[in-house]
DNA sequence: TTTTTGATAGAAATCGATTTCGAAAATATT
DNA sequence: AATATTTTCGAAATCGATTTCTATCAAAAA
């Protein structure tokens, strides 16, 4: 027999589907007494409109769509987990998808949610991308667009990011208070505005305690694991130059370092402080526990959620929004190999 | 303008949506040169048909819904992350939704993926479950269920899962072997399978190396978190049973365990012997590194989806499956605990 | 030549909702 | 009492596809 349909509820309240169709969606010029009778029995049978059907005319599909650009990664697990606690309570669905940190994937992915007729896309632009033609297409399709952690300044949309410079200031700072001069700097790859900004806020605490930089201090890892956190450690002590801090920009950065220091008799923190980033789980139980910034992965993941709402909402009214970014507040935790 | 319709083409080609329709879903009275034609012309723009419209008719949504019982868990992830790599490659797309290992919330998220008429739904079963007539529900519905990991055997639908007893024979038989005679095991609450299983693993390899049984050696951790590990330990200590070994359902109880232990003087391995479960990735990077077992999820997402498949085509063909339940293959990882 | 068959294409109904527009009934105004 | 206005409701068109059923035309069989 299947699920009830608007055509039953009207055969049941001997109405016509108009009528039925009209309470449900708040139109004027329905009569009272027929508007209470109909909400009781929809109350009663537990009727909710078929979305797919719907869509046919409102061009809404009450879906959503995340990527990530990785799935094993506890920074992006508590977006999810966030988003998940506060939009399952909606009557919003949510696609997941993981871009893998590939642009092409990236934009096969953005495309095919597109043809799903997805009412929004949250997206962390992926390492590999360089051109944003897909998120104009976003655009163009007339659906929300909005863009968290790793961001694309020139696109025009909501977009909600870690305060990362400041978190950066703050983390290298802790290590100049701690009495480190020579403050090594494992940084990202020259494009993610994330990784920029993480070496601005190093740069900002050098300056600030007029402590000289030097280039030779900073290591790039192109992939922020624990193998390139070993070896970059290798090339800094094979450099020759010395050091007493380190400020990277991911914990398992932090301890790929640590592993080799251990390995070469260097002790952290005796010798040398270190301070990771992002909070990973493990970073708590690793030996010794790591320095780290705690970044508010739940509540980005609610604001993600929360801020597609108001845009919808400013959208429909036809207004224009406003402050367009939003930068949550880090915390730097302390540990000890620091 | 928007997307392209069948219309659009049917107009380009001076042809009825029929055709274009028939070409697309392979029907046979079309005329070779026609279809030819029109999948060129296809291909060209690149359309495909709208999924919420198709619906309509075929009641097909080519959507599947993955319910996790939890988000921040590594195992679960790495299911999420398989699942998520050979599936994005298809014409499906994902819901995911989590229900946070409640009983209630399980109910209605699998209420609301009917109502959006996914086409199956793959769920592991929260640790408050003990009704499971919203599962029959889906099957009256005509959709698909998979149950992975957490399941229940009174369900007929496919089901996939770790060979648990088997794994935890194998880590309980690899204390063993180091020479414990007095093992501990912190095992799950009464109720989902695998809890059991695991503790009949336990219970199977000290039958076979003739170990009396104590079931003043069983503690109890509905929660598999540090915390828990933490004062099953406590308890363990002061119930004044002695011990030299301890198999954990979880890396985390391990961890917990371990830190207590660390706390009062008892020596990891040198006093104890500990196996954890589900091989987080933290568990190879704590203060011994933990011995645990290796569950592969990335394996058993691809399976849960292929199952889907597989079960999905039977159905068409209206075929009855065989066997339903598969049973993957887990690995001893040793490491510095045991 | 007439009839039958087969190949090909399209008209129209359908899926389940929404929305426009017009009709009927109730009420207010003159 | 006649007319104008407001309330209330439903018929029908629509969204974009699928599918059934019918029509046409050419080739084959009678």
């Amino acid at each position: 027999m299947g699920r009830t349909k608007l055509s039953d509820i009207a055969k049941a309240l001997e109405l016509s589907k108009t009528t039925i169709s009209k309470v449900l969606n708040g139109y004027p010029d329905v009569n009272a007494l027929t508007r209470k009778r109909v909400l009781d029995y929809i109350k009663e049978v537990g009727f909710e409109a078929n979305t797919q059907a719907s869509f046919l005319r409102t061009k809404e599909t009450k879906t959503v769509a995340l990527i990530l650009p990785q799935i094993s990664h506890d920074f992006f697990n508590s977006i999810l987990e966030g988003m998940l606690k506060i939009a399952q309570q909606t009557e919003y669905t949510f696609y997941v998808a993981c871009s893998n940190e590939s642009y092409e994937l990236e934009t096969k992915l953005i495309s095919k949610f597109l043809k799903r007729n997805v009412d929004a896309i949250f997206l962390s632009i992926s390492r590999e991308t360089r051109n944003f033609d897909h998120l104009r297409a976003i655009h163009e399709e007339g659906k929300i667009l909005v863009l968290y952690d790793k961001i694309e300044k020139t696109i025009d949309c909501p977009k909600i990011i870690i305060d990362d410079r400041k978190a950066s200031f703050t983390a290298t700072e802790h290590l100049i208070k701690k009495g480190c001069r020579k403050i090594l700097h494992f940084r990202g790859g020259f494009l993610p505005q994330i990784s920029i900004d993480r070496y601005l806020g190093y740069r900002d605490a050098l300056d600030k305690y007029d402590i000289p930089f030097d280039k030779e201090r900073i290591f790039i890892c192109e992939n922020a694991n624990e193998k390139d956190g070993f070896f970059a450690a290798k090339k800094a002590l094979e450099s020759g130059i010395d050091f007493d801090g380190l400020f990277t920009i991911s914990d398992l950065l932090a301890i790929g370092a640590i592993q080799f220091f251990k390995k070469n008799k260097i002790q952290v923190p005796e010798d040398i402080s270190v301070v990771g980033f992002s909070n990973w789980k493990l970073s708590s139980f690793t030996y010794p526990t790591i320095t780290t910034v705690d970044q508010p992965g739940n509540l980005m993941g609610e604001k993600i959620f929360q801020t597609f709402l108001t845009e919808k909402s400013l959208k429909k009214q036809g207004l224009d929004p406003e402050n367009r970014e939003i930068k949550l507040p880090s915390k730097l935790i302390i540990r000890e190999s620091s």
